[in-house]
DNA sequence: TATTATAAGTGAACGTGTTCACTTTTGAGA
DNA sequence: TCTCAAAAGTGAACACGTTCACTTATAATA
């Protein structure tokens, strides 16, 4: 499905890296594709032979980020639910921090059904599917991971919930995004009390049942 | 502050009455400003006279019916806080259905802490005050009201709750929004357990640190 | 009625994302 | 080495949101 020459798969590389660049020092919405075009020294046109939108260079770097991401879960640090939780999104939205105007051009897309469908459609589920994978890791190798039948859903209730914090972090413009450390402490406390709350049948139900119901639109194949 | 002459305010209305329409028939993005004059039988500059962008044409819309909620609001049977929030959430879905995409680009904007506050800067702080105290007064009168010291904290973790609802709902293609129904339906189940919860100290601190937390990202007059 | 400042209204022009018909380069097979 | 189809690359053209210098209508005052 990918295959790119290496002329082509080089050409690629230069044009994103020259956008990504021109995102994290002008910012998204001023930096034009003429702008990214004429700084790697190549025709407007060429951009569209490898982005199919400006928009699409952004989700270019978030599935690079995401698939880091996927991978330093695998090699976090021993620790709780919470304090694995925390450190994750910690660091991951300080790498992202360059390109915060960027991501929220991205995520207003995805926002809208059809053309967050069209941009996310082919890889979408391949996407999401390995994102839960590896906040069930996560949550497998804590030391306070439940019993395996709840570690899916506290998995996926962890992805729902990554999503929320990048959200809030989009929209938060605390001096140096104070707001989103304050949330991240509030999550890292309530945590443990949610996990525990697992072995009363009630809370159990509940967020079983509300995991199906974020699933049912955060997936959206149709 | 806001004196239109009455020729001025009656070609406001049309231009909006017309864009709104086109809007509900063709699709948000569908539809251009120069389709709108020429429906309206205006020249293209004109909308711009009276509207300083498209998207605040759907912001016109939202602010009415903010409005429109608000009166509901005061006017709402008794119940519950759970019955009256969700009640107050499926009327005011149901009325904003024919513009699902267009709230989907103004949440999009609101998103970007930068063009939000352009595009909501004067209006947003009267607008949120507003929001907040219905949701105050929707606590206030329910049937299981929490004491006094509470109120204001479930108030406004109601109007929180209320953007993630509506979040929610732009993202949610199920066959007529069987989604969002399902997720009005947790929170109403889970609304009254989580005010009974108010009385257990630890909950009640966190519930209220929440809000702090929201509050700090959800205001920004900055 | 004549003057004139202000309000209302116009449409050409601009910038930008995107498309597409076209040209140039590349490299495998004859 | 020559041929030629596929890959890579080009830039003019388009559509649309937005701006602005300009024209026309309105109504208060002399």
């Amino acid at each position: 499905m990918n295959d790119l020459t290496p002329k082509a798969e080089r050409t690629r590389e230069l044009i994103l890296r020259t956008a990504l660049d021109l995102f994290a020092k002008q910012g998204y919405s001023a930096t034009t594709i003429r702008d990214i075009a004429s700084e790697a020294g190549v025709s407007l046109g060429l951009a569209y032979r490898y982005f199919e939108s400006k928009e699409s260079l952004i989700l270019a770097l978030y599935q690079q980020m995401a698939a880091e991401t996927d991978e330093a879960i695998t090699t976090l640090p021993a620790g709780n639910v919470a304090e694995r939780f925390v450190r994750t999104m910690t660091d991951r939205l300080q790498q992202a921090a360059p390109y915060r105007e960027a991501f929220a051009a991205l995520f207003s897309t995805i926002l809208t059904p059809k053309s967050g469908a069209d941009l996310l459609g082919a890889e979408a589920s391949s996407m999401r599917e390995r994102a839960e994978s590896a906040f069930i890791t996560l949550v497998t190798n804590a030391s306070d991971a439940p019993r395996a039948a709840y570690v899916q859903d506290i998995g996926r209730l962890l992805y729902g919930l990554h999503f929320a914090v990048i959200l809030f972090w989009l929209r938060d413009s605390s001096e140096g995004q104070r707001g989103t450390a304050a949330l991240l402490g509030f999550i890292q406390d309530l945590l443990p009390w949610l996990l525990r709350s697992l072995t009363l049948p009630f809370a159990a139900k509940q967020i079983s049942r509300f995991v199906r119901i974020m699933d049912s639109v955060l997936g959206s194949k149709a």
